[in-house]
DNA sequence: TACTTGATAGATCGATCGTTCTAATGTCGA
DNA sequence: TCGACATTAGAACGATCGATCTATCAAGTA
């Protein structure tokens, strides 16, 4: 076998679920392919089938998995940045705009990039990117509740505050300018600070 | 010719225009063939490709003018639904919450349902999803400056509204739910409010 | 040494992809 | 009636899709 220059996972499997974590994030869901990934990974068709017997649908939601992981410990890093619950919500915004525009708009959020296609047609996928969405409300509900936010209202702004995250990615994106990030975290900043004034 | 029982448009190339905004909206980019949009104008692959001899990138941007028309015409009819501008950009959220609703979750935001999966390798394609994205934040900017808010306060604050119109859009698409645009709709109020109340 | 099991390798399947092509059909004015 | 042109019709192309298949290889156990 010719180990060339691979990426960071060291098993085939971990290689795998990575290379579809990325390829999912640039390209979407219907605009990548199985034989794709496997390339992309160093693997065989073979290989691919032997981990995730169920296909292509198992393949993207263990990708989620691992890349919901990533989100998840980014908000944590934004959230706990500053004492001001309203600077660190706009940190989120902020992150996201560093990392998009490393990336040439390439790297976004996964859930984001491949969520739309599978509505009413794959169930199993629904299931998971709901899941990681209810994830990372629920993180960013827990940082307003640490400021004495009354926990429905904490619910309402963590959904509202997640919907212009991911809103304002899609945009950036679009445009190939972190203009929209930016100006959401602003926005976001005197979101939190109002509701939070409001005990 | 067995002319069945067809769709708004009379001629052939409306009708093709018409089944291509639907599908994109429904299924994205990559997850609509051409033929299958043949299919459902009742049109041929001849047809198609008669009126659009450059295919597929031709005929997705001839679609989002089309649709791009119809979020236009929605987001007026909102934002002149009350003298208030809180209310009337809340109106605008709801009116996609219903329209989502009433679908079943499946006929959103074209350029949402079909903008990621382009970025980066479609510039044809990118470039009409940014000019739609441009008139409709222009169109919610216009309304702010119409209650005396400041030119470059109005753009960020309709850049970050239509951030979150979107994203909210995407979370209620993958929820099966519209809380995410109800819960969205009251947000914006208040934002829009604290934005006309600074001058 | 035999046997089992996890993993790798890639040919092959039928279906569909976007596109191109030729031929036929309909609709005009001359 | 005739050509000119717009439109329709669908076969066909090479490529790729997701998935299945058999065969091989490597490591561990008896």
């Amino acid at each position: 076998m010719s180990e060339g220059t691979e990426g960071a996972g060291t098993t085939t499997r971990e290689r795998i679920v990575d290379a579809t974590a990325a390829l999912l994030r640039r390209q979407g869901y219907d605009g990548t392919g199985v034989k794709q990934i496997a390339r992309e990974a160093g693997a065989t068709l073979g290989s691919l089938y032997h981990f995730f017997p169920d296909g292509k649908e198992q393949l993207a939601v263990a990708a989620l998995r691992r890349d919901s992981e990533n989100y998840t410990a980014l908000l944590r890093e934004a959230l706990d940045s500053s004492d001001d619950p309203a600077e660190a919500v706009a940190a989120c915004a902020l992150s996201l705009a560093e990392r998009l525009r490393e990336s040439d708009w390439r790297d976004g959020c996964l859930v984001a990039a491949a969520a739309l296609e599978n509505v009413g047609r794959s169930p199993t996928i629904q299931v998971a990117w709901k899941e990681s969405l209810a994830v990372w409300q629920e993180q960013i509900a827990a940082r307003l509740r640490a400021c004495d936010v009354r926990p429905e209202i904490a619910d309402d702004t963590a959904c509202t505050v997640l919907s212009t995250l991911e809103g304002a990615e899609v945009l950036s994106r679009i445009t190939s300018d972190d203009k929209p990030l930016r100006t959401a975290a602003g926005y976001l900043g005197t979101l939190v600070t109002t509701v939070c004034s409001l005990g």
